[in-house]
RNA sequence: GGCCCGUUGGUCAAGCGGUUAAGACACCGCCCUUUCACGGCGGAGACAUGGGUUCGAUUCCCGUACGGGUCACCA
């Protein structure tokens, strides 16, 4: 008996690799087009690290008239779970990440290279795995777990490497007669890959990100096909990553150590292996320590926590893309009016460690990206996120028109308000600006330097009677405010006050606190002649006569 | 523990043998003819450490410390 015999026996149904390498016949595309794809697995809450791979994955192929898809990793039916598959597109679609290729909901999928759900790829693993043991490079391996967990013990306490290796690996030189008896009888196994690494051979592989890296070669047999029948991590990539034509592998850093294995696969199964770019890992602070966003302990790492509390996904992608390459925000200042698209990134000017995932930086990026937008746009958006979350400031913004003033206050011009960083924050800023609100609520009116109850009634009624006229322009409406002042003993300019303070009790801003709490009930507002023409005289007569009440 | 990777202000980071060691966020002060925000100006604050190599090291080499990753029929 041969390889052979014992390849049909465990695989009798497998096609030739030849079908599929017909099948994927490499792609047509220009010269320097890369070929990236983001390979999730369908576990529940999206890690923003997915969206951070997407991401530069999607910029890449973009730049270059590439190709970018979206392979799910559903290897592991352990750990999958339902609409696990759904919660990734939705996430990717929410940044506006959608891929050229590859799922595109449940059970659908685009693209000439799939399918692109390896649970649906059995088939194809196997024919390689096939074609592996016919060439003696890979062959069943009968251990149990427990088994193996024993040989794990005795490597520990012999204080030697611990794996499957050299002589620890069992199965390695069984005979095929054997083997097929095993099999025969309906012994349980895995498929094991026959490594001809050597530990005291080194391997060089060249990092787009991370440089010139060299490993001790891999020695261990691992696994390949586990016993349901689908292949592991490392085999599905090899095999897909070949298939799908991807020249350029972008993953997290924590796979940097499986690259002599992986080489070492393309390698013996006949295959070019693709550029490789380990990005680092995004890190919290902990206690002093840092460490992986994790999502099991933090809420950031969850994609859709970005969507919760409001952040617009252009922010996030933002802040991501400065991440990857710092020379971002400086282009960006340079080119304000263009959009993130015509950034070019580059791979190899990423940083090389890891970055602590500043919250405090991404909201300063969030208020820019929002203080640059229409109010129409705050508007839309601002309803979208209430819709799901806040079903009261939903109701406050139901008048739309009136709306679209408030928030258009102090923005469109050279000087756009920055207060707003995240929809969550919208609430606060502009609900004392609708009359149910405003006088839903009890105000504390706390007047700063004037205090005294009939100054600040006598600053109120004369203003309203004398003063206020809501077709007045701004440097009109000021002036009279300054009259205002100066008719009650005040100073008509902070300058004189500020030159002789003896000579006032205070001076016309001080007035203008005195009106802006009346109106507002609050002591720090935007622009209030901005405020006023939005308001109206009814309701500013109003608030007034409730400020006087007090 | 073995094997990898890393370490520039509080954070993100330029720099890659000779620099007053950029910039951004955060912080502080001043200015911006009414508050806040915005904007402007200014300030404080860094090359983990010990040895080499060199006329000269933040930059190159070695060690140490610290941090991170990885050692599964998980990805």
């Amino acid at each position: 008996m041969v390889y052979k015999d014992l390849a049909d026996i465990i695989f009798p149904n497998a096609k030739d690799i030849s079908y599929y390498e017909e099948k994927y016949p490499s792609r047509n595309l220009k010269e320097g087009a890369m070929v990236l794809r983001v390979a999730p697995s369908p576990t529940g809450n999206v890690h923003i690290g997915t969206v951070y791979q997407a991401l530069i994955a999607k910029k890449l192929a973009k730049q270059t008239d590439g190709v970018f898809f979206l392979r799910i990793e559903d290897t592991d039916q352990k750990r999958e779970i339902d609409g696990g598959i759904l919660q990734i597109i939705d996430t990717l679609k929410n940044f506006d990440l959608e891929p050229d290729e590859g799922m595109i909901s449940e059970t659908e999928e685009k693209g000439a290279y799939g399918p692109y759900k390896q649970s649906q790829r059995k088939e194809i693993y196997q024919a390689y795995a096939k074609y592996l043991i016919e060439q003696g490079k890979a062959y069943p391996c009968f251990c149990t777990p427990e088994e193996l967990d024993e040989i794990r013990a005795k490597q520990e306490a012999a204080k030697i490497r611990p794996g499957y290796y050299g002589v620890w690996a069992k199965y390695r030189t069984f005979p095929v007669e054997d083997a097929v008896k095993k099999i025969q009888a309906g012994e349980q196994y895995i498929v094991r890959f026959k490594s001809q690494g050597r530990e005291d051979r080194r391997i060089k592989h060249k990092d787009i990100i991370k440089g010139n890296v060299d490993f001790p070669e891999n020695d261990q047999d691992i696994v390949i096909i586990k016993s349901d029948g689908l292949p592991t991590y490392h085999f599905a990539h090899v095999i897909d990553d070949h298939l799908m034509g991807t020249t350029h592998v972008t993953r997290g850093d924590e796979w940097l150590s499986s690259v002599p294995l992986h080489l070492q696969l393309f390698y013996e199964l006949g295959f070019k292996a693709p550029k490789y770019a380990h990005t680092p890992t995004l890190l919290k602070s902990d206690n002093g320590n840092k460490r992986k966003i994790s999502k099991r302990k933090d809420p950031e790492a969850a994609a859709s926590y970005y969507q919760e509390v409001g952040i617009p996904s252009l922010a996030v992608k933002e802040y991501l893309l400065n991440i990857g390459n710092s020379s971002f925000e400086n282009w960006k200042r340079q080119n304000k009016e263009k959009t993130i698209d015509e950034f070019e990134f580059q791979l190899n000017k990423m940083s090389v460690s890891g970055a602590l995932f500043d919250m405090v930086k991404l909201l300063d990026v969030s208020k820019i990206v929002i203080s640059r937008f229409s109010a129409e746009e705050v508007y839309e958006q601002t309803i979208a996120w209430a819709k799901k979350y806040d079903a009261e400031l939903l109701k406050l913004l139901e008048n739309k028109d009136y709306s679209l003033k408030v928030l258009g206050i102090e923005r469109g011009n050279k000087k756009p308000r920055k207060d707003i960083a995240k929809w969550s924050d919208v609430k606060d800023n502009i609900d004392y600006m609708y009359d149910e609100e405003f006088f839903k609520k009890a105000h504390n009116y706390e007047y700063q330097v004037i205090s005294d109850k009939s100054d600040i009634d006598k600053i109120l009624t004369l203003y309203m009677e004398k003063y206020y006229n809501e077709n007045d322009d701004k440097q009109t409406w000021f002036d009279k405010i300054k009259e205002l002042a100066g008719e009650m003993g005040y100073a008509k300019e902070v300058k004189e006050f500020k030159a002789n303070p003896e000579a006032y009790k205070a001076h016309v801003g001080d007035v203008s606190t005195v009106l802006r709490i009346a109106l507002t009930g609050r002591a720090n507002t935007p622009d209030m002649y901005e405020i006023m023409q939005v308001l109206g005289k009814e309701s500013i007569k109003k608030r007034f006569e409730k400020a006087m009440e007090k």
